[in-house]
DNA sequence: GCCGTTTTGCAACGATTGTTGCGAAGGCCG
DNA sequence: CGGCCTTCGCAACAATCGTTGCAAAACGGC
């Protein structure tokens, strides 16, 4: 390691880690993103709580340091500390603004979007937290776990939400078959269905059609039913044996899609837990990201 | 001393020295007024460097934090540090403040993971609007709204985000192709990109070969990418012209997707804005949901 | 599949930090 | 002016923290 580096402030070393990021070990990068990503929190704690809390041990941190030319941990660490003491002005600001608990300002236009899209996505989860009760999840939890294959339907603004499903339920290792529209068969897929699967319908206003039908069909034919929807009087309610009515929040054109991602979650959580304490599932409990 | 006191918060602190501050003796009284004046200082320096810079004793500091109900500086020093990690950029601290705030009872194992989930996504989608940029997001609009062609790629966890993208820009108007890996094409149709189109590249880690290498391409051939990521780290960082990374927290074995959706949304209405300033979509500006 | 290199975790060391007992300095009232 | 009480600083203690040497593990090349 040239030992002519080491950065005196805090831009140059996080510009310098992210040069050298490439050639580091696997733990070194691990460090690194953990340093690029939560400064705060290493500015104030110690090498040894911030190594704990992303399971490395404190020495990496130490030799990382050293790496790129520092002494040890607590001089790279000063650096962080620095950008605290001398942040920008508008830190303080901001920091009074939290303080204070307004959350909602006046720059509508100017602070964008983004700010209004958050504190709808915010209010959907509250809301939702009042409106799912446990014992629900539980029970369609069960449902799940107990199938022998998990189908999926969902259209245009709820793909996303089956999407996930899919994806994380496939990773605990149960079965999914995905009802998807472009093939043309989603229908005729559906026929296939038996009284031991279990079919998650996820579908808000309009209703699409297809959805419907399908949910309608497995119904009458004793397939039970989860459906994630938007209303106790959704056209997927008569059918569901597990009704979820997770709140809707328009904003401009599009809604809020939190609350059923995040409902999504909660459930694939809750089968894990039960596959894991069965010993179900002999697979690995860690699903990574892409 | 009333020991029945000790706040547990910043606020309430600095308000409890105030009250007392009238009642100290001098040399509480100036450490009162470094404490309330200086407050970045306390959070990160060591109870000695603190003394120091005020020329007095470091048994001062500890013995007035112990006046005012706390058992040492350290405790006192806490509030501090907590307020500096919940103030800029920090999840942790947050998830701890929100999981206070949202009334959590003791239904631990009874209000299940759905709590804990909620807590976390709000955290996220807090975390997101202070790491985002308005003005990154108008670049990136601006790139999806010249564009010819929008691409777009993303694979297993990241597959809803693109999922969602893909069908607010098709309704708003914009032609998309999504690069679907199943029909093991993919990277084929990337090589038709032109530098008037634009990639919309999503992956976290560990990010997917496919997706990495066909923005390294992509960024080789001159097409513009916009990167939703996790960090500026991250291998798409390079080729991006416009790097979103919102952050990632995990909860037992799976991520948050609620900051990259709500992303991706402020970004769709963020284009639909253009759009129709410019006059350039004659769509109806009203999507409706499934 | 083996060996040399790098990488990582563990344990012990030294250094620093936070805390406390004690005594001196300073102020207040008699 | 003197005695008592509060207040403060000093120095020693215990705990914690940062650092490093060493050995095991992981990795890569042959």
């Amino acid at each position: 390691m040239s030992t002519v580096s080491a950065p005196e402030n805090y831009e140059d070393l996080i510009r310098l880690i992210h040069e050298r990021h490439d050639e580091m070990s696997k733990t070194y990068q691990r460090i690194a993103v953990y340093l690029t990503q939560n400064p705060n929190e290493v500015a104030v704690h110690s090498v040894n709580a911030i190594a704990a809390r992303c399971g490395i041990h404190a020495s990496s941190f130490v030799r990382f340091a050293q790496s790129l030319g520092y002494q040890g941990f607590k001089e790279l660490q000063a650096l962080f500390q620095k950008r605290l003491a001398t942040a920008a002005p508008g830190f303080e600001a901001r920091v009074r603004a939290l303080e204070t608990e307004l959350k909602v300002r006046e720059d509508r236009s100017e602070a964008g979007f983004l700010r209004d899209l958050v504190v709808r996505d915010i209010a959907s989860l509250q809301d939702l937290l009042e409106r799912i009760s446990p014992a629900e999840i539980e029970t369609a939890a069960e449902m799940i776990e107990k199938a022998e294959t998990v189908f999926l339907v969902g259209q245009l603004r709820s793909a996303p939400v089956v999407d996930l499903l899919r994806y994380i339920l496939t990773m605990l290792g149960k079965r999914c078959v995905l009802l998807d529209p472009s093939g043309g068969l989603a229908t005729h897929m559906a026929r296939t269905m038996k009284a031991s699967d279990v079919l998650i319908a996820v579908s808000f206003r309009f209703y699409a059609n297809e959805v419907v039908n399908i949910a309608d069909e497995a119904g009458a034919a004793g397939v039970p039913l989860v459906a994630i929807t938007d209303s106790t009087l959704s056209p997927l309610a008569k059918s569901a044996r597990v009704l979820f009515a997770v709140p809707e929040h328009d904003y401009s054109f599009s809604r809020s899609l939190a609350a059923p991602m995040c409902l999504a979650q909660a459930l694939t959580v809750a089968v894990a837990a039960r596959l894991q304490k069965d010993g179900n599932s002999p697979r690995i409990p860690t699903v990574t990201g892409t």
